[in-house]
DNA sequence: ACAAAAGTGTTTTGGGTACACCCATGT
DNA sequence: ACATGGGTGTACCCAAAACACTTTTGT
């Protein structure tokens, strides 16, 4: 087995695990992932690949702390929102495309890893000037390219895990800035499902959502009626939620 | 880093990666996990401890694979629903009491292990008599015991996920035989969530499933009316699945 | 005849969906 | 005055929940 860390790195991480990274973004009503791009050599030619980004679980870290160590590497941001969805374990795995395994070859301790995909969700507003480090960038969802390794498969159950969470889980806040209109958080379900739902039906089922506290600030400078500023209350959601029985469909 | 492998054996696992299944049985409307014994010492005393049956990773095995086999060796099962559920990696995980870790220490590859959580449901009258392993028992879920390392914590987790998927995905028939009546499916559900449903109510919302299929055959030597046998129609049911906009409580 | 579980219907209440117009502001 | 997005109500249908009695069989 080749490797091209030095003896102090080798005990630093754990040979057969990594974390991969499903990092969307949210903005101008776009639904986002953020790819990183790798020169791959084919036939003596080099190539550019995309891949999603990823690491190493270092020796005493957490999953969820290698989660947040890739995001700050390639956003800048912290503190944001990671999920674990899914173990991807097929052997095989990395030989997907016999270039794709000699380019990570020499990056690996050992040459079978088993990775744990995390879904993470950042407003690209949010991010300032030039702290998205220079090889990534921003793929809309409803157009990713073709990916190295499984990169489309832990994509595809990223974005499968991600529409059911929002659905059962108040995700939709992470995209939020602290304060926000009915409007804008409509507009963040009817991009990530791809999808528009009537204003008056939509703001009826919200408005019954007690933990959605409408303040008394409204916008200022827009050229139409000012909306209303809305804040999630965590607590009162975590207070109140019940499961039902609904085995549906 | 010490071994009771034989060198041979060293090269069949991964050192850092392990499968532990919280195996879900359910029998007479009780859902019970199971559960095995190890003598670990303590004080020079042996002692008898309880945890959930796990182990590693082999070099060319998908995790999978490694539930089944674990799944197989403790129950003598084979091609039973198994279903990862949550990768548990804080890097103490092993250390919570100092004697499960000398216990476990001449056992490992290496001395960090993260764990990829799997359920399993199976109905335990299908288990042939002494295919059950002889260290193996069956807990009933409301009264586990202490377990060893984190595995309080991983079975926690998996009746929560359980109930989850109980809810969003045809899982019931998992613990159900071929054909069944609907009382057999209601008593599942109710031991499962610990609750009981209203008949009617129960009956008309099944009905509405279009995947149950009623077949005309009815119990015999039964003391009472007989009850119809029901089917599930698996293709019927993914050719009508849906998701609805229902982000809730 | 009795015990035991199967099977069935009605009413009330609340949620889902479809649909169109006036309001407040900036330019 | 106009363009822009904010904000609201009603009618219909279907689902959820509460509730009690008759039926079929074995003993």
């Amino acid at each position: 087995m080749t490797s091209s860390f030095t003896d102090s790195e080798d005990f630093l991480i754990l040979p057969s695990v990594s974390v991969d990274c499903v990092i969307f973004g949210y903005s101008e009503n776009t639904l986002t992932v953020l790819v990183r791009s790798e020169f791959v050599p084919i036939d003596n030619k080099i190539n550019i690949e995309w891949k999603l980004p990823g690491n190493h679980v270092r020796r005493n870290e957490d999953i969820y702390d290698t989660a947040s160590r890739i995001l700050k590497e390639q956003t800048g941001l912290e503190e944001i929102y990671v999920k674990q969805f899914q173990v991807f374990s097929n052997p095989d795995r990395l030989h997907k495309r016999p270039q794709d395994f000699e380019w990570v070859k020499p990056r690996l301790l050992d040459e079978r890893v088993i990775t744990v995909g995390f879904y993470s969700l950042v407003n690209i507003d949010s991010i300032k000037n030039n702290q998205l480090i220079e090889v990534a960038k921003w793929m809309n969802v409803y157009e990713v390219e073709d990916l190295m390794f499984d990169h489309n498969e832990i994509f595809d159950q990223a974005l499968k895990k991600l529409r059911y969470d929002l659905l059962h889980e108040p995700l939709v806040f992470e995209l939020l800035p602290e304060k926000f209109t009915l409007t804008q958080m409509q507009k963040i379900y009817e991009a990530i499902f791809n999808t528009s739902y009537d204003k008056r039906n939509y703001r009826r089922k919200v408005n019954k959502m007690i933990y959605l506290i409408s303040t008394d600030e409204i916008q200022t400078g827009v050229s139409h009626k000012p909306a209303r500023f809305y804040t999630f209350n965590r607590e009162s959601y975590e207070s109140n939620k019940t499961e039902r029985f609904d085995f549906r469909v």
